[in-house]
RNA sequence: GCGGAUAUGGUGUAAUUGGUAGCCACGUCAGACUUAGGAUCUGAUGCCGAGAGGCGUGGGGGUUCGAGUCCCUUUAUCCGCACCA
């Protein structure tokens, strides 16, 4: 009998899905374990094959750890708001909710085929009102929350009333937009509009006038994540910076949370190295520098404090809020000129430029507090409006863009750290002894900076400070297709709704473009306000908001009363496992980070981080095939031959080429005008070339992994997409080494069954041989499951199979089958239910791996190692194999150690020593 | 510029973690069976060399009895951040 994988696979996949086998609840008895898939945007272009990769990689550990006696939580859902549908509805008229809805449908469908173990009765989608019901409540609880510095967690804006009341700002230390002063009186006194304003200086969401990063092309505001080097990461449209009115969370207040919470993380190295860049944390010191003639101070912040005396001007950005008063009259002119010139410039211009300097004078100066010299004020684009307070002091001499500054300006540069050649460069680096800096001459500048540091403080002229790159996350969207805010306005001042007037449904709408005044399009809607007729919020949420709690609906999908009950989190408690792909680093995964925080602070939440371990597997790209046209002819070449030819390279469409042979047939129907092509072969072949691209549909190089099923079966797909290579590497699709993989498992059914359709199986008891085979197996894949080296436990399983002959007793392939069960889970299942087993494979215990099979003998040997001999506990696997018995010890040390002992063996390769067995 | 990662046959990769480099596959070659093969099975296959043998883990150096693995240096590729004061 044929192993018949077109049969198999339906089968057992209806079965599971009728009798629910991946349903799971909470089940105090047995230990939990939570394997989560990020969950995809349902995309118009469906699943393409290196979509599964992760999907496949955390399958497999969810069955092993099943199998293990773990209770696994695997669920799968859909992030459904989102830009790509919106574009394709204003394009098409198309409304997004059907778009979405077929889409899910598609992807559902190729999920199905791969034979994944979902708990789908959990199934979330983020544009569902049941499921963004919770996206809003959470953003309600942090409109009504602030962050408390003193007990480093968010509390209850009621609190922060009660004490405004009582004691004004006084002893309040909290994370705050700007720092505010005033007294209970004045607190009291203000409006009851300006109380609320001022508490938008401190809510967790907020509202403020902020620059923001503006698409004019998508008609939005974006996230810092969402742009890159000036363009939008969908689309790759120009980015502006724009003074608007947005939503913001204060995600800034859970820097130092997130930085520190990363060391308990088993994430990889790089990928906390990208977080910790992101948070960008720097200790510096906050200093105010008098200005001459004015009673204003001029706040910077600074990481050197030690070359304040080489400071010899001052640079503020050009939209620095007091740049109109700083400007004198004679350099008015020019100032305006240089702000418009860089208000044109757009932001990926600016990036593009870094080299070019440029700058302005203002005719004010400051003073240098500890010379007492008067520097001139600048201002240049080079200095951020965005980092720390938007204007620096200026130390030419240690700071590579200040000197080139000055340089370019004629400005006077004082060295204060000793190195470095400053006619050529500036001396950055922290190291050296500090000169021409009067208290603090002849300090190392490691300890002249922490002396600073207080000195600045003792003299009242600033203090040490900490400063994040991490900025507030603009959370409003001018656009539909997301979740509503639950907030009404009334004489400008934002309300938001009742708990119980939730979920704010999104409500149905023709025109998906913006309005002609600019404004989002939820302002087409007639009726989008409260009973009382106050309107309600525009704009909608970003796509980050819907994914940011997804992993604990899941523990609690279908609760109407909150978010996760207490009962379901305190047992599922946070993701023991989490795969994904590495482009979230910053987004989606800070984000989480801070929601899970702030969550966990109000009680919700019983864990603080909610992904302990990270797996980043690789990206799939793209291998493109070519054909080679004889140029001016229909005629085509093949690879080997076509330097003789004039030819012209053309894409081809992967599926119709099998390891680089073009399939001639199916080449002349793909296209009309390839119908009567022919052909130059080679070896009767026509042999394409390839190249690795990026996956995509003018490449021809797209594989769906529903044409990889219907060839070869999903069992082949899941090991093959296993055998590629390392998880976590990037690497190209090739089908070329797929037919490997499918004979192995026809291998491995040859082995129950004769191709005449007898079972082979038998109870012959098995050798030792054998059972060392099965156990060396066993070892191997466990281990590699464990570390997520599936490609060699995929090996491992060829090499059993190799060693094992044509033994076919039942007490090797039992084994084996429910150790193959979590990469192939249909063939295994087919021949588990073969062997005579009534349950499913799913639930077959895991083979445990006895070493007593593998041992021949054990003992404890030593080895030289640099001369010296360390004693090893091992299992002598083989380690005699090909060795040679040495007659004569030919080291010095090891002759020594051995006199008056009886090695048993000592085994030279080579002539040297590797091991000696006593 | 700063930070991180990677580099092994024609290809994807493996290496008991410092101990015989190239496991397992793909591809290629040869053979068997077959009307046939893009099926199946067997064998060979790092490079040079007829052979003995020599050379081999991006390049150069070092530590070591022994290095793909550790150290220094250099090159290339990929990724992240980027006027962050």
């Amino acid at each position: 009998m044929e192993y018949d994988f077109r049969a198999i696979e339906p089968k057992w996949q209806k079965k599971w899905q009728e009798d629910g086998t991946y349903r799971v609840d909470v089940d105090a008895s047995r230990p939990k374990f939570y394997v989560l898939d990020m969950f995809p945007y349902p995309s118009g272009a469906g699943l393409h094959v290196g979509h599964p990769l992760g999907y496949i990689a955390s399958d497999i550990y969810s069955r092993y750890k099943r199998q293990m006696g773990f209770n696994v939580l695997h669920p799968m859902g859909y992030d459904a708001f989102g830009l790509p549908a919106e574009q394709y509805a204003i394009q098409t008229g198309q409304h997004p909710a059907v778009t979405t809805e077929e889409n899910i449908n598609r992807y559902r469908s190729q999920l199905d085929k791969i034979g994944f173990s979902y708990d789908w009765s959990r199934e979330v989608r983020t544009c569902d009102a049941e499921y963004y019901h919770w996206t809003q409540w959470a953003f309600l609880e942090m409109f009504d929350h602030w962050y408390n510095n003193k007990t480093n967690k968010a509390e209850h804006i009621d609190r922060l009333k009660a004490h405004f009341a009582e004691h004004g700002t006084e002893g309040i230390d909290a994370a705050q937009s700007a720092e505010l002063k005033f007294t209970a009186d004045e607190w009291r006194a203000m409006s009851h509009e300006q109380q609320e304003q001022t508490l938008q200086n401190y809510r967790l969401a907020f509202r403020a006038d902020t620059m923001v990063n503006w698409c004019p092309a998508l008609g939005t505001v974006l996230a810092n994540d969402e742009v890159k080097e000036g363009l939008s990461v969908r689309g790759g449209h120009p980015v502006e910076q724009k003074q608007m009115k947005q939503w913001l969370l204060r995600v800034n207040a859970y820097a130092q949370r997130m930085l520190d919470g990363l060391d308990s993380l088993e994430w990889s190295e790089s990928l906390k190295e990208i977080q910790r860049n992101w948070i960008g944390r720097s200790v510096g010191a906050q200093v105010f520098f008098d200005i001459a003639g004015s009673e204003r101070k001029l706040e910077i912040f600074t990481t050197r404090p030690d070359t304040i005396y080489g400071v010899t001007f001052m640079v503020i950005a050009p939209e620095h809020q007091w740049v109109e008063e700083l400007t004198t009259e004679d350099n008015r002119e020019a100032v305006e000129a240089y702000i418009a010139e860089t208000k044109r410039r757009s932001e990926r211009e600016r990036i593009a430029d870094t080299k070019r300097v440029s700058g302005v004078k203002t005719g004010s100066y400051a003073i240098n507090p500890f010379t007492g010299r008067q520097i001139p004020i600048y201002i240049s684009d080079y200095v951020l409006a965005s980092y720390g307070t938007g204007a620096i002091m200026a130390v030419p001499a240690h700071d590579s863009r200040d000197y080139a500054f000055a340089r370019h300006f004629g400005l006077e540069i004082i060295p204060v750290v000793e190195g470095g050649n400053l006619e050529v460069e500036s001396y950055d680096a922290k190291e050296g002894k500090v000169i021409n800096s009067e208290i603090i001459n002849g300090m190392d500048v490691k300890d002249a900076i922490h002396f600073m540091f207080e000195e600045v403080e003792r003299r009242g002229l600033g203090k040490k400070l900490i400063n994040y790159r991490l900025r507030d996350a603009i959370f409003s969207r001018q656009r539909y297709w997301g979740e509503p805010f639950p907030i009404y306005y009334k004489d400008n001042v934002a309300y938001r709704l009742k708990d119980e007037q939730l979920p704010l449904t999104l409500p149905p709408i023709e025109n998906f473009g913006p309005t002609e005044e600019g404004e989002p399009p939820l302002a087409r809607v007639e009726g989008w306000h409260t009973a009382e007729g106050y309107p309600y919020e525009l704009s909608t949420m970003p796509g980050f908001a819907g994914s940011s709690a997804y992993y604990l609906r899941y523990m609690d999908p279908r609760n109407n009363k909150g978010l996760v009950s207490k009962e379901a989190n305190d047992y599922w408690r946070n993701v023991d496992l989490y795969v994904g792909g590495i482009e979230h680093a910053t987004g989606h995964l800070m984000y989480s980070r801070f929601w899970n925080m702030f969550l966990y602070d109000l009680g919700y939440v019983c864990e603080q981080e909610p992904f302990k371990k990270l797996v980043n597997q690789g990206m799939i790209q793209g291998r493109s095939n070519f054909v080679y046209r004889v140029v001016g002819t229909n005629s085509f070449v093949s690879l080997g031959l076509k330097d003789n030819y004039q030819t012209q390279e053309i894409h081809v469409d992967v599926n119709i080429v099998k390891n680089d042979i073009l399939d001639l047939d199916a080449f002349r129907k793909w296209r009309p005008e390839f119908n009567d092509a022919e052909f130059i072969l080679e070896d009767g072949k026509y042999v394409c070339g390839w190249a690795i691209e990026k996956m995509s549909k003018s490449m021809f190089n797209v594989v769906n992994p529903d044409y990889i099923v219907d060839a070869y079966g999903a069992d082949t797909l899941r090991m093959y997409e296993m055998f590629l290579g390392p998880l976590e590497q990037s690497k190209p699709w090739d089908t070329n080494g797929i037919d490997g993989v499918h004979k192995f498992l026809r291998r491995f059914w040859g082995k129950f069954y004769s191709r005449d359709g007898k079972l082979l199986v038998n109870d012959e008891k098995a050798t030792p041989a054998e059972l060392k085979v099965l156990h060396k197996t066993i070892k191997k894949v466990r281990e590699d499951i464990e570390n997520f080296s599936f490609n060699t436990s995929v090996a491992a399983f060829m090499i059993c199979l190799n060693e094992l002959g044509d033994c076919s007793k039942r007490e090797i392939l039992e084994p084996l089958t429910a150790l193959i069960a979590p990469f192939a889970p249909h063939i295994a299942e087919e021949l588990w239910h073969a062997l005579g087993h009534e349950t499913t494979v799913c639930d077959a215990k895991y083979p445990e791996f006895k070493p007593e099979y593998l041992v021949e003998s054990s003992f404890e040997y030593p080895v030289m190692i640099n001369g010296k001999l360390r004693f090893k506990q091992e299992y002598a696997l083989d380690m005699s194999q090909d060795a040679i018995i040495a007659d004569i010890v030919t080291t010095d040390g090891a002759q020594k150690w051995l006199e008056g002992k009886q090695p048993k063996k000592i085994i030279v390769v080579k002539g040297k020593i590797i091991n000696i067995v006593m």
